[in-house]
DNA sequence: ACATTATCGGAGGGGTGCCTCCGGATCCAA
DNA sequence: TTGGATCCGGAGGCACCCCTCCGATAATGT
């Protein structure tokens, strides 16, 4: 993410303070992959062991909290965009795709989040294009990855795998082994 | 669905009553295809125009009422296979996973029911496998598919992308077109 | 040590949903 | 038509969640 955050939520100065705060994001990253965007405020504070009131300074909507938190996990997924940049075109693609799947913690949101419309998803997603569609492009250009698919196409296809449930991790990778066969030429 | 439905939930006798009763499953079904399983019990009862007792009298917990509704889902979708059975053997099953995503107006809830435990889930999947099962298997025997897939990894993949958000159906059916690609010997 | 001031946390009012209960409306058979 | 069986529907008690407000608490500078 090149610029500041566009929200206005800063990490707090005092000691206390900081750990509360801190304590608040992995409780609501927690929260927020469990049950998406409708997780309840009041269990996330109860999780950090916080007050509700202390949840309310820090994050004064709904919206600031689950930013914050999407922010981070996106960030973190675009920086891994440099550590596949040397593998061969179709490697790079699904290793990347890989570690979108793993690095969301905030899985059931992320997907909601593709569809969902505001100034600051608007920016996440563009991105998470910027990094990523590089990466099909390239894996088109060498012919591997058929070229009627958009990068849309096949971050949709993942995510929506990814909130679904399977049976084990086995079988998750199974099926997305499946489909990413599926973006291949024949 | 071969055998009566495991519940005890019957039509009611009286004119009126039905017609409630019919309201009821119609409004469930909207309602689940929208919210999942969370859907709201008065909001159903409201979308019936019928007070919340009457809910209540039909449907004693949430679980009777979703269960019809999802019984009747499936018992329409075990239907369909018999109009595919004299396709070959790849469109067979193609054409079946379309009804599968398409006649789950209980979509949401459908992806939620393949995890959840009880003994009308175990019947309703039992039947699914029973006649989808065969559709994957005969590709197989064809050469189509490649043989190290399973039917549930069929399902799981199917119904992950049924529940994700698509900008539109061209993209729906073009991303699952994918999928289903990758179901296929090389 | 102590005052200052940022921070805490939960009580409480408003909203929604769950489920029960029963007085009153409605249907239908005779 | 009419009486009894059947069915209706919403009021009301309980639980959970949202969000605000403010007295109590604890960190920090001197």
């Amino acid at each position: 993410m090149s610029a500041e955050s566009p929200v206005a939520v800063r990490r707090p100065q005092r000691a206390d303070a900081r750990r509360n705060f801190d304590a608040l994001l992995a409780a609501a990253r927690e929260a927020f992959g469990e049950h998406g965007t409708e997780a309840s405020l009041e269990d996330i504070a109860r999780r950090a062991g916080v007050g509700i009131g202390t949840l309310y300074r820090n994050f004064p909507t709904r919206q600031d909290l689950f930013e914050t938190v999407y922010i981070g996990e996106i960030e973190q997924l675009c920086r891994t965009a440099d550590e596949v940049a040397d593998l061969p075109p179709w490697e790079a693609l699904v290793s990347w795709l890989h570690r979108f799947v793993a690095y969301t913690a905030t899985k059931r949101a992320i997907s909601e989040a593709l569809n969902r419309d505001s100034a600051m998803f608007r920016h996440c997603r563009s991105e998470i294009y910027r990094v990523g569609e590089p990466l099909l492009a390239r894996a088109q250009a060498a012919g591997t990855v058929r070229p009627d698919v958009t990068f849309d196409d096949t971050l949709r296809m993942i995510s929506g795998l990814t909130a679904a449930g399977f049976v084990d991790a086995a079988q998750r990778e199974r099926v997305l082994g499946i489909a990413l066969d599926g973006l291949r030429t024949r």
